[in-house]
DNA sequence: ACTGATCCTTGATTCAGATCAAAATGAAAA
DNA sequence: TTTTCATTTTGATCTGAATCAAGGATCAGT
C-alpha cells in the first residue's frame, strides 16, 4: 500500500490535518505556539507496536495519520480490542506512569507527541487543553458504552453490521458525505482484528461478511473494498434504531 | 431493607460522605460554598427510574448513597448495563441536552444535584471541578475497557468471578480492608441485573453462581450474602493475572 | 395462614458460534 | 514464473450458553 502521507510532516500546527479535532482543537494561536515548541513527531510502520501494556510511558500524543488499535490480552492469549485510534485520537493518560493497553499501528502511523511532564504542565496552565481532553474522553466513554451493548447483546451478524456502520459513518463524516444511500469505503482492519474488536473468531467474521454479501447488504471488491448500497438497510441489520443515536 | 441513610441529608458539604471522592473532591472551602448554594438533593426509591434515555436532562449530579445502574436497551428489549453507579459517581454530561442512557435506582438512592447551566458556569470558573471530572471520566473509561474484555472474551464462569471480584474489591476499598484472604459482602444486584451487566441470561448467572459455590470458591448465606474464603482463588477463576491491574 | 408477586434454582433441549481442518486467494520475494 | 507466506474462505463437527419449562423460596399485604 503506497502511503507516503505518513512521512509528510506538517510545517506548523496551522497546517496540521487534525488541527480542529485533536486535543489542541480549542487552543488560541499563542497556546498553539507553545505546544509547537514541545511537540515532536514519531512514525510507526504498519504492524509495529507503539507501546506494550505495563511499560513505562513517558509521552502522550495524538494520531495524525493512520490507524492504531488499543488491545487487552489475557495470559492464555485471548485478546480484546478496546479502542480504535483514528486521526485526532489521543493516546496516553496524563498522570499515569505506565501504559494500560497495548497500542499497535494497524497501518503506517504518524503521531504528534509530547513528553508527559511538559504536557501536564501545559495542561495545568491552559484550560483549553483540559477542556478539550475532557470532551474527547467523554466521547470515548460513550463509544465504549455503545460497544458494550454490541459485545454483550448483539448476534454475530449484528456485530459485523455494527462495525461496518461505524466505519462507514466515520468515513462519511470525514469526507463530508451524507449518511444515507450508497456508501463506499475500505476496511482498515484484517478479519482477525475485526474478530478481536467484536469478540468473535476470525472464521465467524468471514462467514458473516460472506452472508451480508450474499444477502446484498454489502458489495465486496477484493477483500477490503466495501460498497453499502443502502445504509439504512445496514443499520437495520445492526439492530440499531434508524435514528442512530451516535454523534457525527 | 431498612435503610434510612437515604433520608439523611448532610448538614453541609463538609459533612458529606462523598466529599473526598466526588466531582467536588478537589474544591477549596470557598468553592465548596458556592457549590453548596446551587446544589439540591433528590432521592429515589429502589426500582425507580431516575431518567430515561433520550429524555431532556437539565441537571447533573453525584450519587451520595445507594446504587444505580446505567443501561442501554434495543427495540426488542435486549438490555446491556453500561455502568454501575456507586456513591460518589457522577451522572450526566455537561454540554449535553438529553440523557444517553437509562438511569435506574437499584437501591434507595440519594443524589446531590445541580441544574446543568449553573454547574457548567461553575465548571468554567473552577478548574478544580473540571480537573476532577476529567480524572473521574478517565477512570470510568478504564473500567469500561476492562469490562469490554469481560464481555467479549470471558466465559460465563469467568464473567461471574470477575463481577464478584470487582464488587468485593470495591467493598474492601471502601471499608479499608485488605484485598487478600477472606472477604465478605452483599451482592447489590439481582441475578437479572448481573445478567444484564455480563451479557448473559439470568439462568446462566444462577447456574454459574451455584457452580462457584459447589466448588468452594464462594460461600453463600441466603441469595445475596457472599463470603469469599480466598480472594486470589477468585481472581484465578476470573482469568485475571494475580497482579490485578485495576486501581484501588 | 393464604394470596400474589418477585426472585431464584434446576432440568431438558436447542442452536449460534467456536473449534478443527483444508483449501483458495493474492501479494511480495526470489 | 515459481515459491512463499499471510490472509481469507468454506466445510464438518462440537460445545457453551440460550431457550423453554417447571418448581421453590422469600416477603408484603390481607
Amino acid at each position: 500500500m503506497l502511503n507516503d502521507e505518513a512521512s509528510v510532516i506538517p510545517k506548523d500546527c496551522g497546517q496540521c490535518p487534525i488541527r480542529h479535532r485533536a486535543v489542541c482543537a480549542r487552543c488560541e494561536v499563542d497556546e498553539l505556539e507553545r505546544l509547537d515548541q514541545i511537540k515532536y513527531y514519531r512514525s510507526f510502520q504498519a504492524g509495529q507496536t507503539v507501546i506494550w501494556a505495563g511499560d513505562r510511558m513517558d509521552f502522550v500524543g495524538s494520531v495524525v495519520t493512520g490507524i492504531a488499535t488499543l488491545t487487552q490480552t489475557m495470559e492464555d492469549g485471548r485478546t480484546q480490542m478496546v479502542g480504535l485510534l483514528l486521526p485526532s485520537d489521543f493516546v496516553g493518560r496524563p498522570g499515569r506512569a505506565t501504559a494500560a493497553y497495548n497500542v499497535v499501528a494497524t497501518s503506517d502511523v504518524m503521531m504528534c507527541c509530547f513528553r508527559k511532564k511538559p504536557f501536564e504542565d501545559m495542561m495545568a496552565a491552559t484550560p483549553h487543553i483540559a477542556q478539550r481532553l475532557l470532551e474527547m474522553t467523554l466521547d470515548e466513554l460513550d463509544a465504549a458504552r455503545e460497544w458494550m451493548l454490541v459485545l454483550g447483546r448483539k448476534t454475530a451478524r449484528e456485530k459485523i453490521a455494527s462495525l461496518l456502520a461505524i466505519i462507514g459513518r466515520r468515513n462519511a463524516t470525514l469526507s463530508m458525505q451524507g449518511q444515507t444511500g450508497t456508501m463506499v469505503f475500505d476496511l482498515p482492519l484484517t478479519r482477525e482484528a475485526m474478530a478481536d474488536y467484536l469478540g468473535l473468531t476470525l472464521e465467524t467474521v468471514s462467514r458473516q461478511i460472506s452472508a451480508l454479501k450474499r444477502d446484498g447488504i454489502i458489495v465486496l471488491e477484493g477483500k477490503r473494498h466495501v460498497t453499502v448500497p443502502d445504509f439504512d438497510r445496514l443499520m437495520e441489520e445492526a439492530g440499531d434504531d434508524s435514528d442512530g443515536g451516535l454523534l457525527t
